[in-house]
Order: structure tokens, then C-alpha cells, then sequence
DNA sequence: GTAGTATATTAGCATATTCTAATATAATAT
DNA sequence: ATATTATATTAGAATATGCTAATATACTAC
């Protein structure tokens, strides 16, 4: 059952290293999905972009392209990993595309940030 | 004072703009702390250290190793970020180097992880 | 239909990230 | 001193990320 180690000390804890390593297992799901969310806020701009949906609810593609004083393909491409990653939607008015915090992950995200 | 916009839309907010973007610059050290954080966070192996940490209370390199099954050299390159981003500190112990939470962040982190 | 506006997508490039492999450093034991 | 163990650092390669520039799509107005 000697699973192997990478270190050949003689005062292995193996009891807390098998522990440990069942507990990552049981929280894989867990820290994939977290991982995945941290990765989306660990960039600047779409941090920002979250910042200020949590202020202001919602904003189209063009307000947003003007306050963060970026083009809009750039913009449109964080917004669109956002929206894949569950933390935005968006809702199309004539011409204009709006997008706004997923109501799934308002809470969270108001937990996480601050 | 008319800044240049991005889309020409007749019914732009300029108040909305110019509200946000005050918005941004005042929340703006705070918003580089926290992307920081969370690209610390966004790497599913660093994630599962920190987990490991909010349980454990402390590793070293070696048990991190076994645990994450990975290699000592990739171990010691993610505890460093995550030390040089504050998130962790280190304690030597004869040859064994012991990592656990900064107590500045422990609480922070805790609320940001579940 | 055409023209104009808002947004989305794509290709390509520059940079960043994360690993491997090798080597260096630090501490211990003999 | 040398040998061994634990950790840190470095160079390099593979992949990922985020921009620019160009183009495509969707809607509106004429």
C-alpha cells in the first residue's frame, strides 16, 4: 500500500498525508470551480468590469469600452469569458447589448470581492 | 472636457460614464490587490495549497509534494508566489522548511474560499 | 435593397505562465 | 572535510493569455 514519496525522510507523517490527499479528492469539484472563478477575477479588467456591476447592475458593451477606456474587441472578449463562465449575462435591446451579474452568483461574488 | 468615446451612440450616459470611471479610480489600488489575490488563487495547485493550509494549519515542502503529487521543484516555485504575494509565510526547521497562512490574510481568505 | 451603428469573432503576435531538468544552497551526520 | 537530505533557483520549452487589426454578424433607418 506504500504509495510513492518524493521525500525519503524518516518522520513521514503518512496518516496526515493520506488524509490530506482524500480531502483534496473530496474537494476537487470544489477547488476546479473556485480555481476557475479566481482565474476569471485574477485579470484587471474583468475584475473591473465585476466592480462595476456591482455598483451599477448593468452596462452595454460600448459604456463599458468608454470607462475603461479600452476598444471594444478586447471588451467584448473578457465579457464573453465572463458570460462562459457563469458570473455575467447579457440581454440584447435593439442595437445595444447589455450585460449584468448573473443573479446565481451575486451573492458569492458580493461574499468574494471585499 | 468631452472625452473621446468609443461608440458614438446619440443616448450615451455621460454621467454614468464619468461616474463610473471616478468609480474605478478611486477603488483602483484596491481592485490591483485583489486581481492579484485572485490570479494567486486562479491556479488550481496554488488553490489546493491554500486549501490544505485552511485546514492543516502547516506543511512542508516535502508533505506538499507528496500530497499534490508533483515534483519538489514546481512546489517550491508556487509557495514562493505565494509567499511573495503575502498569502504565505515560512519557518525553517532544521533542513525541513515549514509554510502555513499569513494570520494577515487568514480571515480574508477564509471568507473569499466557500 | 444600402448605409450606418453596436457587437462578436477570428488570426496573429507579444507576453506570461507553468512545467521539466539541471544545478545551487542550506542543514545534518559522519 | 564528505555524503546525504530538503529546499531553492535557473534556463528552457510548451502552452495560455490578452492585446491589435481585420472581418463578420445583427439590428436600425432610409
Amino acid at each position: 500500500m506504500k504509495e510513492d514519496l518524493s521525500c525519503s525522510r524518516v518522520d513521514v507523517d503518512t496518516k496526515l498525508i493520506e488524509s490530506a490527499k482524500l480531502f483534496l479528492e473530496q474537494k476537487n469539484i470544489e477547488i476546479e470551480q473556485n480555481a476557475k472563478i479566481f482565474s476569471l477575477l485574477g485579470n484587471e479588467v474583468r475584475l473591473k468590469i465585476i466592480y462595476l456591476f456591482l455598483k451599477y447592475e448593468k452596462m452595454c458593451v460600448c459604456d463599458l469600452s468608454d470607462v475603461l477606456q479600452m476598444k471594444q474587441s478586447p471588451i467584448s472578449q473578457h465579457l464573453r469569458k465572463l458570460k462562459d463562465g457563469g458570473l455575467l449575462k447579457n440581454q440584447r435591446e435593439g442595437m445595444t447589448v447589455f450585460y449584468f451579474l448573473n443573479e446565481n452568483v451575486q451573492n458569492d461574488l458580493k461574499g468574494i470581492i471585499r
